[in-house]
DNA sequence: TAGGGATGTCTACATTGTAGATATTAGGCG
DNA sequence: CGCCTAATATCTACAATGTAGACATCCCTA
């Protein structure tokens, strides 16, 4: 009588009877998988021995395994909020700007999946999680007074640039964080110093990258010099 | 004796007496591969396949299969020719630019691997030949007259938003070139009204995407605004 | 002509995604 | 209360992959 739901046929003694699965639980567990040991230790078969489940059971909530990195992309773009109704819409992209590079430094190992799933998916197509952003900042463009093909040029400039910046800085990486020379840090030292005398030299300037700021300024040239280009409306700050 | 280099231990009589291999004709044959038939298809056996080969002599030109990756986006960039001496550093990133672009476009199977490997590899242990431009720019810059901080600065900005647009532009993707309606075209008539309102009314706009002059629009805005913020050299056309 | 390092080939194995058959459960109707 | 049906869970099996390791063969040099 320990497990009321069960009527005693499985009798191996394997205590975790597992409450009913959804979606949403397979998904969180295969965000964790990736979070925690990359995106190459999500197969099926550790998704289901994490779930304490048989591996095909996991294909009622994802079609294949493709569909599996679609939902885990489509989780990790929920956590971003965007309200539409800001009319400082320079304002709302910059916070939102900020909001994707902590997400994404959250999940470094996502990342890979946010580019490059919807390289391999039509618009049309993609789950729709992943197209709510672009519609939310269609909205908010418009409803800040840009003509909607201005919005859209806005927005492609915009996306453009922060997932370049994104990946930018999760590539500069630090190889060995206890070294104190930026050379060794980067792992720079290995490179002929005929051939790269200039990345060699700027090995401190690489050392410290302040993603955040650099994102900032960059977004200040760019969301200021398109509104100058584009109909612009004229609210600026709060 | 149909061959004159086998000893006659190989009856089968499959004729083609393979010449000897290199590096690069192994990679050129593993870019061809990917070009043709996308990421996956590069399997160990196919690509031996295709050179008439075993295998496992692969591994003579390339340490595993990541390497084999890393070696076909190195391949790639070399298609990119950057000149370090001219003196029109935004005319000369413009052509980079466009360049790079086209490169895509003709290569877009790879772009996932240019976006995608430098993420999972410390900077310093990257192939050089995806370094050099990095480097050359950098000195492009340098010899411009920015201060090599700030060459490192526009550098970022610049190279986030090209590898962003061009990431973008491959995204925006026709699913069925022989419909008319923009709608249809795109898949977007799978959206839901309601959720996705301005999404679907852009649809003309995102059917008729001219890469070339959006990315160009967006470097005029980033460069002039770049040149404007730091320690700008006067140069600006030829 | 003999040796030896480079190069090529074969077999084998662990791991993957997933189809398909089979067992087990839960709920509705007599 | 008991059976039938559909949903759900589990098992077995298979083809494909990367790659280790043993073996065979080549070709140049001495």
């Amino acid at each position: 009588m320990a497990t009321p739901q069960q009527p005693a046929g499985d009798e191996a003694g394997s205590v975790t009877r597992k409450s009913r699965l959804s979606r949403e639980i397979v998904l969180e567990a295969a965000l964790k998988l990736v979070d925690e040991e990359g995106l190459e230790a999500l197969t099926m078969r550790r998704l289901g021995q994490a779930l304490h489940r048989d591996p095909m059971g996991l294909y009622r909530y994802a079609a294949n395994r493709a569909a599996l990195l679609d939902g885990v992309t489509e989780l990790v773009l929920d956590e971003l909020a965007i309200f539409a109704d800001d009319p400082d819409w320079q304002g709302q992209l910059r916070r939102i700007a900020h909001d994707l590079r902590l997400l994404a430094l959250r999940h470094p190992n996502v990342v890979p999946l946010l580019v490059t799933r919807p390289l391999s998916t039509p618009l049309g197509l993609r789950p729709l999680g992943t197209l709510r952003p672009l519609e939310q900042i269609l909205g908010l463009l418009i409803d800040a007074g840009f003509t909607a093909s201005d919005a859209l040029h806005v927005y492609r400039a915009y996306y453009g640039f922060l997932y370049g910046h994104i990946l930018n800085e999760l590539q500069e990486f630090i190889v060995d964080p206890d070294e104190n020379e930026a050379l060794l840090r980067l792992g720079l030292h290995r490179l002929p110093p005929k051939e790269f005398p200039r990345l060699r030299a700027l090995a401190p300037a690489l050392a410290d990258y302040d993603g955040a700021s650099e994102l900032d300024e960059g977004l200040t040239i760019l969301l200021s010099g398109l509104a100058a280009h584009l109909s612009a409306p004229l609210v600026k700050k709060g």
